[in-house]
DNA sequence: CACAATTCAATTGTGCGCAATATAAGTTTG
DNA sequence: CAAACTTATATTGCGCACAATTGAATTGTG
């Protein structure tokens, strides 16, 4: 068996991924400082906009989030006066999830802000040069390391 | 002009890159916890051993990670005995990473756990299947978004 | 050479992110 | 129907991640 070499961290197709996540969270950063959100916070209200009053369980299950990030997140929400967080009449083990007026005003707000839609507007705003470059240097590991598979 | 719609979070390429970096620490905490190592952490020793002695300001551009983050996380390490920190002597401004022996053995361990290597061994691994698939739907959704933007 | 500007690392404060645990509500079973 | 089990959320503790600030060392400039 030949010696074993260790791939240099730019082999590693993880590490593509995680640093175009950062990528990610610092072009929304200015337009998400606007509204006052968080990257993760703009994903809940992705979530409410959609479909309003979910339970602590569903928000996390759509979000990959556990109870242990999201309740801290919700409740500084609710203390903003953005949500409202009320038990279930019927079965109080759980917790409900609801718009107030201000939380659905914001989304008139963020409609600007979406960057790299599947299927919509694509990569067409304003400064999205240098995150384009990223997607493509990502698709480009990303294809290397399926096809590496393949073989 | 139209009435805008907001996407939904699953329409989101950001989203995709986000949860699929979920996916990979999720994928790779077994292996490190082996090691006793974190995820960010790992990524560290990934760059040490390819090059030891590195500034925190190296390892910070190479990781896209500021001093805020790495110098508590290789105080850590240093606590644990698996790096060594001193000022550069030239330039005291410097803080110099060198591996002890510890650490550089720690690199035996550690040559089964990258998964999805480009141009390597691809995702050929035990358990990698779950993950293929969701790196498989991030190719899609890539594709899918930068596609939008060629027309 | 003095002094302003820059660079590097560390610190502080806030907000994720998750494991482990706790607690209460609901469900199943003998 | 009571005990065992399961489910949903909250809490605690630890480790990133980053903005803002600080302090020390170095560099640039008149």
């Amino acid at each position: 068996m030949a010696h074993q070499t260790m791939p240099t961290i730019d082999q590693m197709l993880c590490f593509a991924v995680y640093a175009t996540g950062h990528a990610f969270t610092r072009f929304y950063k200015p337009r998400l400082d606007a509204l006052d959100l968080t990257y993760p916070q703009y994903l809940v209200f992705l979530v409410l906009w959609e479909q309003d009053d979910v339970t602590v369980k569903a928000l996390g299950e759509r979000l990959f989030l556990d109870s242990g990030t999201i309740t801290p997140l919700i409740k500084r929400l609710e203390a903003r006066g953005l949500v409202t967080r009320r038990r279930d009449e019927d079965d109080e083990r759980q917790v409900r999830i609801r718009l107030t007026k201000e939380g659905r005003d914001l989304k008139a707000r963020a409609f600007s802000i979406p960057l790299a839609v599947i299927e919509g507007t694509g990569l067409t705003q304003d400064g999205a040069g240098a995150m384009r470059e990223e997607l493509l240097a990502l698709r480009a590991r990303l294809d290397a390391a399926l096809s590496a598979q393949d073989k």
